[in-house]
DNA sequence: ATCTGTGCAAAATGTTTGCAATACA
DNA sequence: TGTATTGCAAACATTTTGCACAGAT
């Protein structure tokens, strides 16, 4: 899949900067989550100077536009997903390898008829999140 | 409920000293989560000294046990829920007021499916939790 | 008596901020 | 040119650790 960063970043109103660019790439090049400090590690092979807090700074404007996934993982450490598909899904992660997968799977339906019926509540927002083996480190 | 604490805590070999009990009947006395900060406030009315540090500990080792449950929130700090009823279930979390509800709808079944048939893989865990207003929450 | 639990101080971690310099549109 | 972006250093908040003393069984 080719993806267009730059008329990604323009959607979004973000320039175009090499930087914010290298970002996406290398996001969209791993086929699992990123903490921001592997992220920053490949930065360095490409740029003499790069910071730690650009990398923050820029994951956090790429996840709230909803370009890039926030990963919430029990370590309580901010790790970072490209995930090409859009609509609303969610994902199973892979313990061994921390490659990422789409569900189709959701249950939203069923969990909002649970909460409005016997709690009297409503639902605001949803994480769904299945840790797991992928076929590979299944087989392995 | 009448919970019998020193019984709870002899169960996993830990000593039924008076900071656990403490800790122990605020979580249970609260109907949402609370951090250890918030439980070492409470832990000062009673106890002249106390250390913040003794509270990080014993919920760890609470939590360890599956007596108190950590919740895994999105601002990535820690919180802990006493949950008196046993078996797999998953909550629903109010955001305005923090209470935490039971949810019999989990969907591991669906979920587990999924995973097999179209890719492959193995469920090991998964979390879920659903957030929103419950029923004072929603009429205030 | 023994070993676990605790307080305190201090460290470690991961993340965020302030600001001057730079680069994009 | 004017604003958004970046690098660096420093701050930050939260959580963890080390160790001597206290307390439970």
């Amino acid at each position: 899949m080719v993806h267009h960063f730059d008329t990604i970043l323009r959607g979004i109103k973000l320039k175009a900067t090499p930087k914010r660019i290298a970002i996406l790439e290398i996001l969209a090049d791993e086929p699992g989550y990123l903490s921001p400090e592997e992220i920053w590690r490949r930065m360095r092979k490409r740029f003499t100077r790069t910071g730690l807090p650009t990398v923050y700074r820029n994951l956090e404007e790429l996840s709230a536009s909803g370009v890039v996934m926030k990963i919430v993982h029990p370590d309580r450490r901010l790790y970072y997903y490209f995930c090409p598909n859009s609509g609303h899904h969610h994902h199973f992660v892979c313990i061994s390898c921390r490659k990422v997968e789409d569900l189709t799977f959701c249950g939203l339906d069923a969990i909002e008829k649970e909460v409005r019926r016997d709690l009297k509540g409503t639902v605001v927002s949803h994480l769904l999140q299945v840790y797991g083996r992928c076929r590979e480190c299944r087989a392995g």
